[in-house]
DNA sequence: ATTCTACGTAACAATTTCTTCATTTTAAAT
DNA sequence: ATTTAAAATGAAGAAATTGTTACGTAGAAT
């Protein structure tokens, strides 16, 4: 595999060269910056493979950053880490809704970086998240317009049908428990009995067709492979 | 799945026990200490999955209690999350800092808890790597589909009978007696005649044939080399 | 202000899965 | 070959899980 590329933002300059330098003893290229609006620029520039994020930071914060990014077309599918040392809920919650994949809160071994970056890497990798339109079956799931087409025809879900759908859809053939998809589609602070989900699958269901989201009793739902 | 183990160090006996009943209820096992070095002691003992670890307590507090399991190799890769009295913002920012994976307000719901419980530990397990896919003979087992294919047909087994299949399989060649097999795969404290193992055994043999599983009588099951 | 839509929740019906138990069969030991 | 304990089998009832419908609320749209 070719060489990753990971920006590491953060406006603590040992910190910056510390991660640096234990991600490039690992074989991935490093960039850097020190604040948000840097780090924009740097991304724009490097398309990194991965971002590494500080939240705390001046000028531009993380938050900002990301949401930029997510704006951006070129920017928009990279999966992004929060490093955080602020523990306030909020901010999490925060993040992770603005289109963050994980957090981190430092100080943090080397070991554990460098695994959770792998392990965000991997799962961008296998499981195509960072497209945002998905061929599945007869069915074309665009995330840009929200809207699901089969043949000619077009169908407008609300938002968590669609969202919860796409989310299926981009890991067909797993199996995925109502705690996961809550988590992953409603949010990782959000309280809202597991049941929701089932009548969210019921009304996807009655809109497409029951032959899309399997039922696996005791376990969760999948979509059909 | 085998049950989870929580810990709980907390110094109010009341709170410590209604987070007993709760966590009980959800299926979780449950260690108790009432501070600090009970609780290393019992976490030494108990290996739990993960901590949830009052910061204000006698003896010794929480924060010390962290960084003394986080310099303990059998204790430093647990989850931890704070529990702590509303207000106190720079003791939260502290025990984070010394390694908490996240922290709690009390007072807070039952659902809540569990919910911010599972979302540690799923993100603990999603770092991991772990096995989920077996090749034996000519099947192929997979956990993340909940599927067992053998050439192009492919079997929907129940969870239990999936499970057992799955755990019977991972450790191939070996004699797992009926006892072992409902700890690990229907879990630690649960109640049931252990001739249920059997009648799962029959079920997944009608479906899958009988030349899997091996009965060594008067001893368990093998899943055969 | 009124109507609509999305969302979450609760209740209960429908279904599947799990467990137990009684009986038959099998395998080991004498 | 007989005995005996263990395992396989069949069938039924219990338990758990999901499907489905209905309802309350909040916010957007009219």
């Amino acid at each position: 595999m070719a060489k990753k590329t990971i920006l590491v933002v953060d406006d603590e300059k040992d910190l910056l060269d510390l991660i640096e330098y234990n991600l490039k003893k690992e074989g991935f290229n490093v960039l850097k910056a020190e604040n948000g609006e840097e780090g924009i620029a740097v991304a724009k520039e490097g398309k990194p493979d991965l971002v590494l994020l500080d939240i705390m930071m001046p000028k531009m914060d993380g938050l900002e950053a990301v949401e930029i990014m997510r704006k951006d077309d070129d920017l928009k599918n990279i999966p992004i880490i929060f490093l955080t040392a602020r523990s306030d809920e909020k901010t999490e919650v925060e993040g992770l809704n603005k289109g963050g994949d994980d957090y981190i809160t430092k100080p943090i071994s080397t070991t554990k970086l460098i695994s959770r970056i792998k392990a965000v890497m991997r799962r961008f990798d296998d499981t195509q998240e960072s497209v945002n339109k998905l061929d599945v079956h007869d069915l074309e799931i665009d995330k840009d317009r929200y809207i699901v087409k089969r043949d000619e025809e077009e169908f407008q879900l609300p938002r968590k049908e669609f969202e919860l759908l796409f989310f299926l859809a981009s890991r067909r053939g797993k199996v995925l428990d109502r705690q996961t998809l809550l988590n992953k589609v409603w949010g990782d602070n959000i309280y809202v009995v597991d049941r929701t989900v089932d009548v969210h699958v019921r009304k996807i269901r009655e809109k497409l067709g029951d032959h899309y989201i399997e039922t696996v009793k005791g376990v969760g739902y999948r979509f059909k492979e």
